[in-house]
DNA sequence: GTCTATAAAACGATAGAC
DNA sequence: GTCTATCGTTTTATAGAC
């Protein structure tokens, strides 16, 4: 085997984080290329497309999450309300740690009326958020009210996400968990 | 002097639909200038360049706001409560009415990190948004209180269309209605 | 020699600007 | 319409590992 510069794991890892920062449109292959000392044209060896290759970046980001956030719902160690606090403190740590924000809502809000070829990877992904966020509720709630909780975490979420890009100020994250955990210890009455 | 085939006004709507559909960089000049009916080179005699053209549509936009959704929060002939309940029915009545969502939530996720060029234009939008709603809840609440509940409708607004584009199912914009409802009416006390 | 990851060059299409 | 630049993509050539 030649030598290779980087492997197929760094590039998606590379890419992501263009992306996340540029958006799928402003960000071009010579970036992408550059961003892991190749040349634009070497970069097909890795991927058959541009679309390709962020199809791959999207399941790459639904698998991070399902290993390391939505299994957090599941973890029966812990009692529901400390799940949540822990799941949504894990996804505001993650989605923190680099720039950009929520690569899957980013790309709902740029692609999703331009082209279907992401769509099914970003719904399987809210799919199984929602999923998770609606178990660890329905500890505490029935299963109509859960997925009401969790749909809204979400959405609250999602939007903060906006403010924080316009005000650089990272309150609005913190104010979503705060909420979320207000809702889970309210009573059920209203 | 010659004739003016489309007047200023109706090119910049035409350019909102297609930059709330497609997104900026998805959307061409040509793409602009044949929806008005225009050569690309007649559209250089509107605007100096797609930034500007862009910046005249979010002003635009803030500007039918302020005159058809703001004013509502201010309206005295009408309870708060009601106030609240016309002027987030406004908003999704508006957004609803052409594709693609709402303008400056778009562009806020799609080129805050990438330009500075329409960050003024779209704080100065959201705070006048932030400030019309809290004044409505103000009502009813303390200042800060108020503040943090329209914060709460704003983010969950603009997270619910995250959902809306992947799914084509609206309920999520008429649930972030009905919660802001809810938190109107619920007591002051938590 | 074969294989393969890279660089290099060039493709057609399209971008924004004039 | 024309310009120049750049886009995503493809092709060709090179160089090193078997």
């Amino acid at each position: 085997m030649p030598i290779q510069k980087v492997t197929k794991q760094e590039v998606v890892t590379q890419a992501l984080l263009l992306f996340k920062k540029r958006g799928y449109h402003r960000t071009s292959m010579a970036d992408l290329a550059a961003a892991c000392g190749l040349l634009k044209g070497s970069f097909y060896h890795y991927f058959s497309s541009k679309e390709a290759l962020m199809k791959e970046v999207l399941e790459a980001v639904h698998s991070y999450f399902k290993a390391k956030v939505f299994v957090i719902a599941y973890d029966e160690s812990f009692a529901p309300r400390e799940r949540l606090e822990k799941m949504l403190a894990k996804q505001i740590k993650v989605a923190c740690a680099t720039e950009g924000g929520c690569l899957m809502g980013n790309m709902a809000i740029e692609t999703a009326l331009v082209t279907d070829e992401f769509r099914p990877v970003m719904r399987a992904f809210f799919d199984e958020y929602l999923k998770a966020l609606a178990h660890v509720y329905s500890g505490k709630y029935d299963a109509l009210k859960a997925r009401q909780l969790a749909e809204q975490a979400m959405v609250e979420y999602e939007g903060a996400w906006i403010m924080v890009k316009l005000t650089d100020s990272s309150h609005y994250l913190q104010d979503v968990l705060e909420r979320a955990m207000l809702r889970f210890d309210a009573d059920e009455k209203q």
